[in-house]
DNA sequence: TCCTAGGCGCTTTTT
DNA sequence: GCGCCTAGGA
């Protein structure tokens, strides 16, 4: 095989990408050619022989791995290889891992995989006093930290978190009970199985001699004690990431493992790959300057290889209506100039702010594709669908069995499911069980006989598809809809028509699956979907508009970032790292390749009040407002523009005609028309 | 059991 | 401003 491909890297990156043996920390700058090299790494070791089974790569998001996945393979002939390297989320591998050895923990392997929004209702359904989400992101610090609910019970001083540390004892036990493994679990699992059997993990460690992990800033502690594992035979760790985008400390990353690699492994290379091929220099100074204010940091600086390209703009209006008038006028000359609107972005850092710039692309008609927010598996829906295919192969599954007793509404309320709970609890047996087991007196005894009655018909045709699925994939698809009507029960709701779209394309989807893999089981299937998280494809002709945790990792022509005011952005007070929030900026500045557009507003509607704002530190840290670069003071006007005056209150201009810096207007004041000069009045 | 009107409280988000 | 939850009446 040749090793052609090692000839496109820059020595640094070739230096890290032929590094065989021994741990290796890639300090990777924005823009660096970080996936390029630790692919290179992965197709070069396969070039000269190691067996591509041996090699475990190791990823935060399935964007990633198949990104990744998709380089490497059209580096290295597919020919020579019997067994392809694994090349996936921790979250996966973790699953996998599970799937052969959950065992070990007493546990069956047909165990559920629950997401945040279950993991919400179980944790609700067990305490309504404290808030939920100051729980989940408790109990996912404990796990991510390895400790126990009885840990955290002898340690907690205050009672809130001895209430919690009592809740997360109750979640425990509930998760076990039914099954379920959230997605912490997925690594904690896995390492606490390592961590009682020496001899799994001594033969795990040999089964993996080479480890390469991306995105290393962004482990938590859970991560780097499984790391450690999996390399203790041989000490064969390769990490890429960049301190300076760290930005996920919020939910347990830390920075220290970055920071600290090469104590934590022995004989480490450290190789910088500092030499940024995205963005012009402009863009880049700024980037420095910005995140040189950070103490935190092992220190680097992006080194250019573009040309100096535009300055970079930062745009000053009124409110968030001015400023999205201002954006979408700049996208209208870029599209106009032949630019093509998917190498166009626009960031904020709160999703919220989202919501002014959709109404006005809505008006000016231009397509945008508004990344995160709903995905297609959290929707109801998709949800209640999971949770039939759920307890039609996992009968104890209480979770999905009360999720979808009563829908369509069947007449099974809050009552009746309280006490088949009890029930379940009292006997120690599933909701399932007992509604099979029992005959119709039985069960009226419990829950009346009209009740009893709907959940024996609902059984029947539950244990009727349950036979169809053992005959038929297929079979069993056609059947399930006849049965439960699901679908029908949209009919003529609001909202219905998009419910049943998404409920038709799951159908589809999963239909589709069982063709791809017809060795494959409902049960896999499901286990496929809980680690998906559906992004949309990237080749729609439309602009980007995300929050900059989303944007990692991608790039565009031209970039927007808004919202840099005081309070949004840095977000400042309790529980915000002013430190993180400024790689957060760096992040955002260094997606942009060829312009940049900053932007700020005096005043911005928010969770329903108008609050007057600063403008961002950060522009004046990376050195944008200081004289040199031209602030945007003055708005344009135009016909039909909608103004405040102090005394004559809202009007729209009529007729604009430039004077000097201002302009002359003409408006209209309820009938009344004045002409004015700009200065005089605000744009709203 | 179901439906609807009003109160409350909110970062960031992948798996 | 919007979505989620709860209380109270049908």
């Amino acid at each position: 095989m040749s090793d052609n491909f090692l000839n496109s890297l820059n020595d640094s990156q070739k230096d890290a990408a032929i590094h065989i043996d021994g741990s290796l920390l890639i300090l990777a700058g924005a823009g660096s050619g970080k996936t390029k090299t630790i692919t290179t790494r992965l197709a070069y070791l396969i070039s000269i022989g190691i067996d591509p089974s041996t090699i475990l790569t190791l990823t935060f998001t399935n964007k990633a791995a198949s990104e990744m996945r998709e380089r490497a393979f059209r580096m290295i002939d597919p020919s020579m290889i019997n067994t392809p390297p694994l090349l996936c989320t921790f979250h996966k591998f973790g699953l996998l891992f599970l799937k052969f050895h959950m065992s070990e923990l007493g546990r069956k392997n047909s165990f559920i995989i629950i997401d945040n929004d279950d993991k919400k209702r179980i944790l609700k359904s067990i305490d309504k006093e404290i808030t939920t989400s100051l729980l989940v992101s408790e109990i996912s610090k404990y796990k991510n930290t390895l400790i126990t609910p009885s840990e955290a019970k002898s340690t907690a001083q205050l009672k809130l978190y001895q209430q919690i540390a009592d809740i997360y004892e109750k979640y425990e036990a509930y998760l076990l009970k039914n099954n379920l493994v959230d997605f912490d679990d997925l690594l904690l699992l896995p390492y606490m199985i390592l961590e009682k059997n020496e001899e799994l993990a001594k033969e795990t460690s040999q089964r993996y001699q080479y480890v390469m992990v991306d995105e290393y800033q962004d482990t938590n502690e859970l991560q780097y004690k499984l790391l450690r594992k999996l390399c203790s035979t041989h000490n064969n760790i390769c990490v890429v990431g960049d301190d300076d985008q760290s930005i996920y400390g919020w939910r347990g990353a830390t920075i220290k493992n970055i920071l600290n690699f090469s104590e934590h492994f022995e004989d480490t290379k450290v190789v910088k790959l500092e030499e940024n091929y995205r963005s012009t220099n402009t863009i880049l100074e700024h980037a420095n300057q910005l995140i040189e204010h950070n103490r935190d940091r092992l220190g680097k600086k992006l080194i250019g290889t573009r040309k100096k390209g535009d300055s970079v703009r930062v745009y000053e209006s009124h409110d968030e209506n001015e400023e999205t008038r201002k954006i979408i006028d700049d996208i209208k000359k870029l599209i106009a100039s032949g630019e093509s609107a998917k190498d166009i972005a626009i960031l904020f850092r709160v999703n919220a702010l989202s919501r002014s710039l959709e109404e006005g692309f809505n008006k000016a008609g231009i397509s945008y594709r508004l990344i995160g927010g709903m995905k297609f598996y959290e929707r109801a829906e998709i949800k209640d669908l999971i949770a039939y295919f759920r307890i039609l192969t996992n009968t104890t599954d209480n979770f999905s069995l009360k999720r979808i007793i009563n829908k369509p509404k069947r007449g099974i309320g809050k009552t009746t499911i309280d006490k088949l709970d009890a029930k379940s609890v009292e006997l120690k047996k599933p909701i399932f069980t007992i509604l099979e087991e029992y005959n119709a007196d039985e069960l009226s005894a419990i829950v009346g006989k009209k009740n009893s009655r709907t959940l024996k018909v609902f059984m029947a045709s539950v244990m009727d598809l349950r036979e169809a699925l053992e005959e038929s994939k297929m079979r069993f698809l056609d059947s399930f809809e006849d049965t439960f009507d699901y679908r029908a029960s949209y009919d003529n709701v609001p909202d219905g028509f998009d419910r049943q779209a998404n409920i038709d394309e799951f159908y589809g989807y999963i239909r589709d699956y069982f063709i791809q893999h017809p060795h494959l089981s409902l049960e896999d299937f499901l286990n496929e979907i809980a680690l998906d998280s559906e992004n949309s494809e990237l080749t729609d002709q439309a602009v980007s508009m995300m929050s900059i945790h989303s944007s990692k990792g991608l790039e565009y022509k031209h970039l927007f970032i808004i919202g840099l005011e005081e309070g949004f952005f840095p977000i400042t007070g309790d529980g915000s790292d002013i430190e993180e929030e400024r790689r957060l900026g760096y992040v955002g500045i260094t997606r942009a390749m060829d312009t940049l557009t900053m932007s700020f507003v005096h005043s911005r509607f928010y969770k329903g009040k108008r609050a007057t704002l600063l403008k961002s530190r950060f522009l004046s840290e990376a050195g944008l407002i200081k004289g040199s670069l031209q602030l945007e003071k003055h708005s344009n006007y135009k016909k039909g523009d909608l103004v405040q005056h102090k005394i004559f209150g809202m009007g729209r201009v009529q007729k604009a005609t430039k004077a000097g810096k201002d302009y002359k207007l003409t408006i209209n004041f309820g009938g009344q028309r004045r002409d004015i000069l700009s200065s005089f009045v605000e744009k709203i």
